[in-house]
DNA sequence: TTGTCCTATTGGCTAGGCCACTGAGCCGTC
DNA sequence: GACGGCTCAGTGGCCTAGCCAATAGGACAA
């Protein structure tokens, strides 16, 4: 099972309008479009693709299925307000704005990310991580809300777990973790103590304890919580 | 913005390659069709639905997109193995057999669910509860394994958690953890021990006390691991 | 100003056709 | 008999050409 063998891969084989729905991405994410922009009309589109405007349209009904554009009839086609579909977040979203069940599942995710974060953590993770405390801390003391170094601080967190599903499985609820997320920092003094909340974690992890620093990140997951409860309420 | 507004409802209209998806799929769930059946050949599926092929071909992009069939060139259009596209299975599997990160994942969520689970079962989910236990106790006292009982005990398990959310990622990773199961319970005297973790959880469940089940399925889940790191190392 | 109509533009869908791929059966060679 | 190549029917891939239907916006009448 090493050398010779291994060869007999199924050599994939990609359809034209696969290959025409990347081309569209790539051509959106290019121009950097946003959503409401507008893409050329099918038959210049399919013109310059060089491709028939059947095929063209089966590039389009992919993109409409992942969520990309949405088809209108008679006018046009237009970008959705979601580059990256997420099929979760869709049905969440769909059934109701349920902030606790996000609020639950994140701190079910990242107590045992950050346990194990303890554990695997590199140098290179260590490094990301106070890196992004950095951020954060700058951003603050400039006044902003430290948004961005929030996001990247969780997500050095959650590479440093080293966990290929506990990590796709936070890519798939960080859009509704967001949502929460940028309420929680807009509150006044918020980001001063989330801030000292991810030190503590961060320690915790650079100190490999384990349980301490899932004790660290619940207590945060908590800390964003309440808030978000809240507004549950309302 | 109360009674007469609200009218101009968007009137969502429908493509026809949309009909055209949904009557495959329920043709599909009518005839009891399984992973590796195939659907009739395009001309012929297009002309009894009264479609043109162009249409029937974007319903099948649409399907194939969602990941309900495969269309392959020059062979037919075969149904997939998931009814329901689990996107995460793929993409673990696709990567490699990587046992222990099922294990993490499902320790991060049954964890919190049993926590959950104990303060909010009502009294049907602990008869289902009970239910379960008793179906695996009747199946390894018959000398069978109990596999059917144990996942009936998790999933009962889960649904007494009330989180969509977590639900649905327990529902995405099942499959995967469906393969450690039955490696571990096939160890002998494994399904004995197993029986006695659930005793012990659903135990904590019924008596309310969240920190008892969560630590009670985590030693579950620990029990089930070690055999499973076993096969990693192999 | 308001409401109606017209029309250019754009997507929806069909028809018909040729090409490419797959699998199975046939046949010759060894 | 086993192997390899060949053929061919069936199936999807993709295209051209064209008409129909919806939309938006301007022209125009009231």
């Amino acid at each position: 099972m090493s050398e010779s063998a291994r060869f007999p891969r199924p050599l994939q084989r990609t359809r034209l309008y696969e290959q025409v729905a990347e081309q569209i991405t790539a051509w959106i994410s290019e121009n950097d479009l946003k959503a409401g922009d507008r893409l050329p009309p099918e038959r210049q589109l399919a013109t310059s693709l060089g491709v028939s405007r059947a095929t063209l349209s089966q590039a389009l009904v992919a993109l409409e299925v992942i969520g990309v554009v949405a088809v209108r009839h008679g006018d046009g086609t237009v970008l959705t307000d979601k580059p990256r579909a997420e099929r979760i977040t869709d049905a969440i979203r769909a059934h109701a704005e349920r902030i606790p069940d996000v609020i639950e599942a994140r701190d079910a995710l990242e107590t045992k990310i950050a346990a194990l974060a303890a554990q695997r953590r590199t140098q290179q993770d260590l490094e990301r991580i106070a890196a992004a405390l950095k951020a954060m801390e700058r951003d603050i003391e400039a006044g902003g809300r430290g948004v961005q170094g929030d996001e990247l601080f969780h997500r050095a967190v959650t590479e440093a777990a080293h966990s290929p599903l506990l990590e796709q499985m936070m890519t798939e609820i960080s859009e509704l973790i967001r949502e929460t997320r940028i309420e929680s920092l807009s509150q006044p003094d918020r980001p001063r103590s989330s801030l000292a909340g991810h030190q503590k974690i961060a320690d915790a992890i650079s100190a490999g304890d384990a349980e301490a620093a899932a004790a660290a990140m619940h207590g945060h997951v908590m800390l964003v919580s309440d808030v978000a409860l809240l507004r549950g309420d309302a």
